[in-house]
DNA sequence: TTGACATATTCCAATATGGGAATATGATGC
DNA sequence: GCATCATATTCCCATATTGGAATATGTCAA
């Protein structure tokens, strides 16, 4: 088997880093259209569809249609398994959550040595 | 041009799920020998290294070598720009941060009125 | 219907992947 | 040096990707 399709969850639909700036720009306002975020990307219009495609099968964003465009919004919800998962390393580098971790981790070292006597 | 590589960025390295059982599992403690891990995770030895080349490559594990064995630790801070990006979206979700958000999006509307008159 | 605009899809080439199996490299102790 | 344990690398295959160019689809208005 080959790597895991982009399509497959947010980690992998976001790892490109084209998709990251559409989400970017998504997140400013609602409703987009596709010309609108070709200017404002500077990319090609088949290659902007095509990186929204891959965003709309993951669910990161949602379609309206208005007329002839079509108005992109951020599902920003969708984003909350990632951000989950690598917030529980924020205590590694966050000065102020580790000295809170070291004395919790003093406070069980106590606790277990009480419970030993 | 085809898909980024994997070892290109934290993003791309994460994106796939055995690699981030690796570092959870590297997150409880340091120095993990390879056999450890693959005791752990119940995957071959080579897959396990071979997913472990990646971690290295991108910088998020480091190795100490101590006898035959190579120990592995997890170097969390280089989940910081990853976190960065996907903690800006966190205030989409949290209700508290929202009525933050709408707060001060109101008085930035009343100080404006206030200029305007 | 036709034309014009907006967006999506298809086809192509080059490339990187991950798993499995086999094998190579490395370090130790005798 | 040699056997052994620990880890890394190589080879092969099936698959999915991205960008670019071209083209198809969709929607409106006259």
């Amino acid at each position: 088997m080959a790597r895991m399709a982009t399509t497959t969850d947010v980690f992998n639909a976001v790892a490109e880093p084209r998709r990251r700036e559409i989400i970017d720009l998504l997140a400013r306002k609602s409703g987009w259209s596709v010309t609108e975020l070709v200017l404002n990307l500077g990319m090609p219009q088949p290659t902007v569809s095509k990186h929204l495609g891959v965003l709309r099968e993951v669910g990161l964003v949602s379609v309206d249609q208005k007329g002839k465009q079509r108005l992109y919004s951020l599902q920003p919800r969708e984003l909350k398994p990632m951000y989950d998962w690598v917030k529980y390393f924020e205590k590694f580098w966050d000065e102020h959550l580790q000295s809170i971790k070291v004395i919790a981790e003093q406070k069980a070292r106590e606790l277990s040595k009480k419970e030993k006597s």
